[in-house]
DNA sequence: CCGCATCCGAAGCGATACTG
DNA sequence: CAGTATCGCTTCGGATGCGG
């Protein structure tokens, strides 16, 4: 699920509180109508987000983190924590193997 | 990275201690050679795993964890934990899901 | 024993156009 | 406003055969 670059930013999204469709394609720059309509059906299968239509006039539809979305997003920023911390080792370790290891173009 | 099913499979393997070529190819089923060959020269880019080569006949080659393959297993095994332990829900919202969602195959 | 290169089918994704 | 359907390109991944 977290191999998933959307879902990952659909929650972190989300997190802020409800949000509707066309604010999320706002905020996800980058994101296709396809991913995202995609995307928040997984999400929604899994229960990991909610959807609220209001039958209205022009139509409105919100999608929300429930509690069991909110536990997940934790996880992953603890998973984020550890990206940012390693990130500087990760590219030094990258830097010196790509010079390490003869490239022929 | 977690993102990469072989990468999580791999750290995972090592975390038991330091592994020969051939033996991850039986610990890991369905893994292909090739990947597990680009997976492992990924992971050994970014400085996850070391490889050690003995200049032997025949060949011994062995993979283990450095201290910063070690971090992110802890990581990504509090992701797993996660996984684990709502597991069965998402497996009930997932069902819940499609009996409600009209599927015409 | 260890690893890489090539071929080729399968799946993912973006862009566009269309429906309710 | 909120999605769905189709097309074409790109990437992924398995199988096989060769080099160190």
């Amino acid at each position: 699920m977290v191999g998933d670059k959307w879902s990952v930013l659909i929650i972190g999204t989300l997190a802020e509180g409800p949000i509707r469709y066309s604010d999320l394609t706002a905020a996800i720059p980058g994101i296709s109508q396809r991913m995202l309509t995609l995307t928040l059906k997984h999400l929604r299968r899994s229960g990991l987000v909610t959807r609220t239509a209001y039958a209205e006039v022009p139509p409105r539809v919100e999608y929300a983190l429930p509690p069991l979305g909110a536990s997940l997003l934790d996880t992953v920023l603890a998973l984020a924590a550890w990206s940012a911390d390693h990130q500087a080792e990760i590219r030094h370790h990258q830097a010196t193997f790509d010079a390490t290891t003869a490239r022929n173009d």
